[in-house]
DNA sequence: TTCTGTGCTAGACTTTGTCTAAACGCAATT
DNA sequence: AATTGCGTTTAGACAAAGTCTAGCACAGAA
């Protein structure tokens, strides 16, 4: 029995067998990386996500948190959550949810479904597939 | 009565009145500017403004367009659209609406509010508005 | 005319993210 | 044990979007 297992976070065998189901050869670094990104939910770019992962000593490059993040992406580990201009999101949190953005301070809170309400989506055109519906709701200090 | 003039397009009186209506200075490059966006209701980023406005002579420098549009946008004028994580683009179609991406290609369609549903949404935080609410539904190829 | 403020500009700079070419690691084969 | 092959990782160069700076232009006020 470990002591210090974070609260919500995985274990390294847990996150080895996440990568696993979802078609990812679980390496050193993937594992590292998906170990920061399920220490609870949340949403990381990929600056952070290196400098938590190298916090202790050097242990991955930028390139790797960059491929390993698009690809936890395209597999559907994570997702990318388009809210600030300037860079990517990453949202560990896959049950579905919207989002509400505080633009004055960058933050990012979850939302839940069922506080939304989406109706009728429009069909997607003809040979094509809706990926994913992302609701943003902005808010700013009066 | 001109005869060039595009069909949807405002011309340069109006569009110096919208400007005005929106409590900004028309100026020389401004009206540049705001010309190409309201030529039609589009979705351009900074770099198409930029080719557009400079397309005969150069006339408008990149700085410009970069803090024009930055202006419209806080003013109202036109409406910011996170799709794309590398370039932020414009709509100059204020009238409320919905975006459906194409992420293969890129494409940016608008989506009739109409069509999507938004139910009750949360309220803003003690001391936030609402200062928007953005839906992106992204599909693609099969 | 001088002063002041707003707007414009070229070009340097910053930041996020991508690319490249080499090295690594591991498993299967000889 | 040595060889081959393939996927992964890496440092560092690079690209692209956007920001910043310092100076210039111009208009209106004093």
């Amino acid at each position: 029995m470990k002591q210090e297992q974070r609260n919500t976070g995985l274990d390294r065998e847990a996150v080895v067998r996440k990568l696993r189901e979802h078609g990812i050869t679980p390496t050193q670094q993937r594992v590292d990386i998906a170990t920061v990104l399920f220490e609870r939910p949340q949403h990381v770019c990929a600056d952070q996500v290196l400098a938590q992962v190298n916090a202790v000593e050097s242990l991955v490059s930028k390139a790797t948190v960059y491929n390993t993040l698009g690809l936890f992406a395209k597999k559907g580990l994570v997702r990318e959550v388009l809210v600030d201009p300037t860079r990517l999101f990453y949202d560990s949190n896959m049950i579905p949810h919207h989002h509400m953005y505080h633009s004055d301070s960058g933050m990012l809170e979850d939302v839940a479904p069922g506080q939304v309400q989406l109706g009728a989506l429009p069909e997607a055109p003809e040979g094509m597939v809706i990926e994913g519906v992302d609701v943003v709701i902005r808010v700013r200090r009066i």
